[in-house]
Order: C-alpha cells, then sequence, then structure tokens
RNA sequence: GUGAUUGUAGCUCAGCUGGUUAGAGCGCUGGUUUGUGGCACCAGAGGUCGCCGGUUCGAACCCGGUCUUUCACCCCA
C-alpha cells in the first residue's frame, strides 16, 4: 500500500472551499455578463507549437509539456539524444498544458475571424499550469479569470474594466484597496526623457521592484542593466515627487514629459479614460495613479492596471492592460485588445485572511430526515419527497442507527434542522422538527415544517 | 534553474548530549444515556518517526541521497 500524495504545487478544494470560491467565481461571471461579456472555454492542451515563443525562454522552461502516446521513443535516433534535450522535445512532445488564457484566446479568435463579430467581448475562466517552483500563493495548478475585449481602440474599455473590478470587489466585501494605474507609453516616455529611448523594458522590470528592495538597490539595477548615470540622475525627480491625487501626478507628468510626444500621448488617454468615467457616472474612489507601476508582460502598449488590496500580505489580486498587437503572431495583424484578470486564489486568501466570507456560503442540507427504525425509515422517505418537492435541500440518513449517531451527523455537517420519524410522527402524520443551534423541538406536519424553510 | 527550510498518530505538535515498551491535546470509536446531538466523565483504537542507504553495540535523533513542505532569488498570477 501506498499513500497517495498530489503532485507539487496542487491542490484539492474540498467542499468547503469550493462554497467559498463558487461565491467568488460566481461574483465574478455575473459582473463579466453584465457587461455584455460571453464565455469561452478552450482545451487544457495546445499543440506545443501554440505555446513556444510565446512567454519568452524562461515561460518555454514553464511550460509543462505532454508525452506523446504509445510509443514516443519511435521519432528519436540516438543523435537527438546526443544533441541534447531541446533538439529530443519535438520528436517526443506535441502538445503541452495551456500556460495562461490569453494566447488561447488569440488562437480561437485568429482561427474563428470570419464567425466573429467584432469588437469581440469574451471572459474565460479555467486552470492554467505552470511548471514553477511553489511559494507563498504561487502554484503549479491555478485558475485565472480573463475578459478580454479585442478588436477596438475604444478607451470605454478600460473605463468598463474599473467598473467591473469596483463591482466585484464591492459584492465580495472587499473594501479597502487600490486600483492602480498607469499607461505603457507613460513609461516608453519616461524612457526617452531620460535618454535611454527604447529601454523601457529593463527599466519596467527594475522600477517594478522599488516598494521591494527600494530606491537605492534599484539604481544599483539600473546601472547593471546598462543605465547611464546622467540617465539615472533624471529619475530623480519621479523617485521624489510627492504628487498623490491623480489631477496632482498628471499636472506633473504633463510637466516631466514636456519633450516626449509618446509619453504625453499616454497622458491624453490616462485622461480621456477619466472623462469617461466620469460620463458613466461613476467617481475616482480607489483609483491611485502610479506612473512606476510596470507589469512583467512586455505585450503591454497602453493602459496597465493592478489592484492590491490593502492590509493583508499578499501580492496583486487582479491586473491587466492594452495590447496592440496580440494575434499578429497567428497572422491576423493590428488587433488592438485589451483585458484584464482576477487572481481568484489570492482574492480567496485575502478574504479568508480578512474573515470576509459570510457565513451561509455553504450549500448543503437545510434538514436531515433522522428515523427509529425501519418502518420509521419508509416514512421519512416519503417526508424526504415532500421537502424537496418544495425545493428544499434535504437528505435522510441513509442507515438505520442510533439517534445520536444521526443528530451527531446533522450537527457535524452544519445541517441546521432535523426532522425526527417514529412512531407516534407516523401515527399522526406529523414530524419532530428540532432546531439544532437552539435544540428547540416542536411537533408539526411536514407543511408547516416547509413554510418554516421557505 | 540557484540557495535555504520542513517531514513523528486523522490534525496541531512534544520527544534532552544517540540508550529499553515513542508521548500530549484535539479528533475518532464505544460506554454512562434502548425517542434526541453539542457539555461532562470513563474506556479504547490508531505510529515500519517521509523513503533509501550509511555510521554505531544501539538511530526519531548523526551523515549522504531522494521525495515532500515552506521561504527567498529569477520570473510571475
Amino acid at each position: 500500500m501506498q499513500k497517495p500524495t498530489l503532485p507539487k504545487g496542487t491542490r484539492d478544494f474540498g467542499p468547503v472551499q469550493m462554497a467559498k470560491r463558487n461565491f467568488i467565481l460566481d461574483t465574478i461571471k455575473e459582473t463579466f455578463r453584465l457587461f455584455g461579456y460571453e464565455q469561452l472555454e478552450t482545451p487544457a492542451m495546445e499543440n506545443l507549437s501554440t505555446l513556444t515563443g510565446k512567454y519568452g525562454d524562461e515561460g518555454d522552461q514553464l511550460l509543462f509539456k505532454i508525452l506523446n502516446s504509445g510509443d514516443f521513443l519511435k521519432k528519436v535516433t540516438p543523435q537527438d539524444i546526443q544533441e541534447g534535450a531541446s533538439a529530443t522535445l519535438s520528436k517526443v512532445a506535441e502538445k503541452g498544458l495551456r500556460y495562461d488564457l490569453t494566447v488561447p484566446f488569440a488562437r480561437y479568435v485568429v482561427m474563428n475571424r470570419h464567425e466573429l463579430t467584432f469588437p469581440f467581448k469574451r471572459f474565460q475562466i479555467q486552470p492554467v499550469w505552470r511548471a514553477d517552483r511553489p511559494q507563498k500563493g504561487r502554484y503549479r495548478e491555478f485558475y485565472q479569470c480573463d475578459a478580454d475585449v479585442i478588436g477596438t481602440d475604444s478607451l470605454l474599455c478600460e473605463a468598463e474594466i474599473i467598473l467591473m473590478i469596483r463591482r466585484v470587489f464591492e459584492k465580495l466585501g472587499i473594501q479597502d484597496y487600490s486600483i492602480k494605474l498607469n499607461n505603457r507609453k507613460v513609461l516608453t516616455g519616461i524612457a526617452g526623457v531620460i535618454g535611454e529611448a527604447g529601454k523601457e523594458g529593463p527599466l519596467c522590470v527594475a522600477i517594478d521592484k522599488l516598494d521591494k528592495i527600494g530606491r537605492e538597490k534599484v539604481e544599483e539595477e539600473l546601472l547593471e542593466r546598462g543605465f547611464g548615470p546622467a540617465a539615472i540622475q533624471k529619475l530623480a525627480p519621479l523617485f521624489e515627487s510627492n504628487a498623490e491625487s491623480i489631477s496632482e501626478v498628471l499636472n506633473f507628468l504633463e510637466d516631466f514629459l514636456q519633450a516626449s510626444e509618446i509619453g504625453l500621448q499616454g497622458i491624453k488617454e490616462l485622461q480621456e479614460m477619466l472623462q469617461l468615467l466620469n460620463s458613466l457616472g461613476a467617481n475616482q474612489e480607489h483609483l491611485v495613479l502610479d506612473f512606476l507601476l510596470a507589469r512583467g508582460l512586455s505585450y503591454y502598449t497602453g493602459a496597465i492596471f493592478e489592484v492590491k488590496a490593502h492590509g493583508v500580505q499578499i501580492g496583486s489580486v487582479s491586473g491587466g492592460g492594452r495590447y496592440d498587437d496580440l494575434t499578429g503572431v497567428f497572422g491576423m495583424p493590428n488587433m488592438s485588445g485589451v483585458g484584464f484578470s482576477f487572481g481568484v486564489d489570492r482574492i480567496y486568501d485575502v478574504m479568508e485572511e480578512l474573515g470576509l466570507f459570510p457565513d451561509q456560503t455553504l450549500t448543503g442540507s437545510q434538514v436531515l430526515l433522522a428515523h427509529f427504525d425501519g418502518k420509521a425509515f419508509g416514512y421519512a422517505l416519503g417526508v424526504l419527497s415532500k421537502f424537496r418537492a418544495q425545493g428544499i435541500r434535504a437528505e435522510v440518513y441513509p442507515d438505520l442507527t442510533k439517534m445520536k449517531k444521526q443528530l451527531d451527523y446533522a450537527s457535524k455537517k452544519g445541517i441546521p434542522f432535523v426532522a425526527i420519524c417514529g412512531d407516534d410522527e407516523i401515527k399522526n402524520e406529523t414530524i419532530a422538527f428540532k432546531n439544532l443551534e437552539t435544540g428547540e423541538q416542536e411537533s408539526m406536519k411536514v407543511e408547516d415544517a416547509i413554510n418554516r424553510l421557505i
């Protein structure tokens, strides 16, 4: 007998966890639908050729590859093995597990471009897999909840994303959080202004760590990445700016990016988005304009979002941005899109830590039918059907056993009521309806009990 | 991929510088209670000390490997 274990970085979700997860997922789904997004699902596995080369070298390393069925060594020659893993890989594996939802989405759009009506709004909630080394808040299998619009440049999408984020968090009861905003063009402008045009990539990677490692370390890292001391000197106003409100930050940026056309364009986009938000009748609550926000994904070209919950040590719980050419790699250029994603696992952790799950997230039975003997069991079955016919979640204890055990069962499962059946009840056509929380018990007709539960 | 870290009963953890039959709390099963759970009391079951190898008269304890857990880095949700 071997004892079973889970693969590294994967988890089971028991009934209690599922009830809580569904509370989050249902809220997100409902919100996506409210804003006109339609659901898409794609296969867990994709052709490896679809996946490779989309996530950088690091990403390719983290792809789970699926060994070909049957004699997977059929095509491998001794020479392949001599040449090493990468030469052999393409001959033993032609499929891989999906790494994110964005690439499968792009693949789908390209394959179905003639059937789709653009702008196409889709949401997708499915697990993805990464052969990463697990650590806090990071798993090898986890869920992404993506919503994207493809085929429009309108900044309305960005404004609506903010509304969706706020709606979801409000419904979930998360109050203390901020939605950080930035625009990739602002970052490009910054790189230009400091005389390091085109290097916003490395600039972002380094700046992104500001919160974590501090200004000095960031400056060190910039030096290592080939930024000149003069350029780093020019960044100083950014680190030292004490602009807080959105309008203050915009003013500051307009000044700093005076010489950068693209930077000013980024500011214009931000302003327009805020204007649209205003027209939608929404305020700027929770919004923070953070011109140092730089999300890792390299394909963002416009707006960038990131959501952080306050009061907990958990990374971002949602994020996204605009990309100008998502489908280009699959031969369909110039499709602008904007998308974002909720991190369900992290939202779960935040809510757990802050105690935000409502008590009644459990969806178990409302009433248990208990019985004293075989005859009562038969009677209970009839009563059970009456409860269910009225839509009341009910179950009967399936074995003939002591009352103690049946009540114990209900207690442990959190079933609030027990309908006890015995000779007296059969004779009077009643049940003994017991409230397990208060201990009160009353003899009544099934119909009366049903009325209490509805 | 790099560097640490963890593993003892179903769960949370004790277990001294290596020394006889490895302990506690909670949980579990049964009983006190043959028409009633939670509380109390009583009794009981449950462990190849992650796995493999080594050192030793003797290993849960020391050493090596491996798997696993957690954490940091890289990167990322």
